[in-house]
DNA sequence: AAAGATCGGGACTGACTCAGTCAAGAGCCT
DNA sequence: AGGCTCTTGACTGAGTCAGTCCCGATCTTT
């Protein structure tokens, strides 16, 4: 499950994408616009900061930009800074592996097959997908290019 | 993440598969094997039989058996059973949508639209992963008829 | 140098969930 | 009847989530 962290980072940073190489924006601008609590908003963006995703500037005139072009920032990267590990199990984990306690013999483990597959499908998916992709994505849908496949 | 109740629950359901149709197999036993906490093992087969994975008999030579074929129960089933829906946000859930109360317009939603390829992408290989389908991986490679290639 | 705008950091909180434990009860078989 | 099982409900201690509050530390502009 994805944490409300994550979430509300993803939509900062997406803000932060359009708006990318105009400038720094505003915490309480982005809280305002995406309606997330500001001071754990803060928090978010310092984490993000702290990974070198973000990049920040004080004073007048100051605060949150894009470490670097939006086609190099996953989605996978901002879940993994906020949430950490995408595996359900920490014996599938590529980033931070651990071995389970009670675990027999690894390679005969089914659970830890099936949620190696899981890992594996989930990562792909995230890995692959930038945050430029994500606003291709909407504004192929908004301009009504897209049969809108997913909508319920 | 999966949380110690599914993972409990996989593993004496992948017990119960191997003994399916030889009688009841008693939750004490069930805890040994496992090396599962017996009384929290207790809760976790009460929720299973609840949902109807699972069958009890009382008193002597009683204990817990599969509600039916292994072929029949999906690693999905029991995951969602103990750690409720799939989906990594109730906006994309099949079972138990939930709107994002912030949402503006979740047509144009791009973080919905990955986290739903995410949902899709788990739900098909753990709705397709049956209890027998994990029992004869657990064979083939017990049998050195696979490669092990996802070994560490 | 001072004012005002901005991010930064620490401590704190209330509600909730996770991973159990304990005690007593209810049903079944011999 | 008596022992073997599952069943139920209450309880708990630790940890996480989703914030809030207050006081700094820096930067820009005047």
């Amino acid at each position: 499950m994805l944490s409300k962290k994550s979430k509300y980072a993803l939509k900062a940073m997406m803000v932060l994408a359009k708006e990318y190489g105009q400038g720094p924006v505003l915490i309480s601008d982005l809280a305002q616009r995406e309606d997330i609590p500001r001071k754990f908003l803060e928090l978010i963006l310092l984490e993000l900061k702290n990974q070198g995703l973000l990049q920040s500037k004080k004073g007048k005139g100051g605060g949150y930009f894009l470490g670097r072009d939006p086609q190099l920032i996953s989605v996978g990267h901002i879940v993994r800074v906020l949430d950490g590990p995408i595996a359900p199990l920490p014996c599938v984990s590529k980033m931070a592996y651990m071995r389970c306690r009670e675990c027999r013999d690894e390679r005969t483990c089914a659970i830890r097959f099936v949620m190696k597959e899981v890992r594996d499908a989930t990562a792909k998916i995230m890995d692959s997908t930038s945050l430029a992709d994500m606003l291709r994505q909407v504004e192929t849908v908004v301009n009504g290019k897209e049969p809108l496949s997913f909508a319920i």
